[in-house]
DNA sequence: ACCTGAACACCGTTCAAGT
DNA sequence: ACCTGAACACCGTTCAAGT
């Protein structure tokens, strides 16, 4: 039965990852925590299809054709927005082998890089950075304990203006690399930003 | 007693922050569970006591004669050398309120991006945004599974190599953000890199 | 096929009691 | 002042048993 799933992603998403037990989940459900079992072999498991379950929902890096800063930008905002109003996820994915990423979407990604015109190795240390910087605000914003995270924090400054400064100067950033790479490497580069 | 601090740093180092029980540190010491809670209240106090202790011995944030790029690069490695043999430490310290930095420090930090030449509030989200990085980086790196942080990744990267590539797109991006700033704002600005 | 109850190991923690 | 033992609440999980 799928509606462990389910009742797992309700009560990460109400009452945050930490919460998850088993006892709640079949509380949850109007069950034994014992039922459970039958279904899923381990809490891990359990955990594991939650959380697939929620990362399925965000859509895969692609390259739009606003240029390769605009897309990226969107989708690590979206990112972003897609996974913070789950407490705990961040810190979840973060201790997970794969960071919550299936190989087709981290395939996609590298690809994107590619696309916009850096080498395989740099594509992929680009996408590395993009991604765990945005993985570990996540786990910042969607801490356990602060509840949501709209709480404006000292000096004015919200997780979002945070988050979408360190976007942004990691954007000029890698498109300081990428100049920087093209004039030494005369790969078949394709700028796609004027 | 602060045997019970050192001995819960050992366990941390050795066994990863998960292992840490009172059970555990007792053993350590030879004595029975009951007996810390004679000098600590509480297991949280216990994790609090053994994380300070490890981040006291990290350096601040300061501005050395080579200018601010080669002095937060040099920063921002140190810190991560110095924490990624504790598995597990980035994960507690990404989920507490000050992010493992005493107000001393982060004035220090914020100090530091001002005499960079950052407006005031530019420079609050620059420390926050280079130091959320690597904090994230830890975590991921120090991991309280995968074991030691030099493992070779897929397609020969290593977190290292990951590391040093985001620190300095990084510190590329935010120069660029430097440029942009003082050409808008003419406040003093000492730009300390040529 | 689907669920339950009793039982176990392992946490953190309290409290009365020992020296 | 410093430590112990028994006991409790709360986890995840196993297993034999029920329908």
């Amino acid at each position: 039965l799928e509606d462990i799933v389910d009742a797992g992603v309700t009560l990460i998403r109400r009452d945050g990852f930490t919460e998850v037990t088993m006892k709640a989940v079949a509380a949850e459900l109007g069950v034994t925590p014992m039922a459970i079992y039958y279904y899923v072999s381990d809490k891990d498991e359990l955990l594991r299809l939650a959380s697939d379950r929620i990362i399925k929902e965000t859509p895969p890096l692609a390259m739009g054709p606003e240029g390769w800063k605009i897309s990226l930008e969107r989708y690590l905002l979206r990112l972003w927005e897609d996974t913070v109003d789950y407490p705990g996820l961040g810190a979840y994915l973060i201790n997970t082998p794969t960071l919550g990423i299936t190989r087709e979407k981290r395939t996609k990604a590298e690809a994107f890089f590619e696309e916009a015109g850096f080498s395989a190795s740099t594509a992929k240390m680009a996408w590395s950075l993009a991604y765990s910087y945005v993985l570990g605000r996540i786990t910042i914003d969607a801490r356990l304990d602060g509840g949501g995270a709209e709480i404006r924090r000292r000096s004015g400054l919200s997780s979002r203006d945070l988050l979408t400064f360190g976007v942004n100067t990691l954007i000029e950033g890698l498109e300081e690399i990428l100049i920087a790479e093209s004039a030494v490497a005369p790969e078949p580069v394709r700028r796609s930003s004027p």
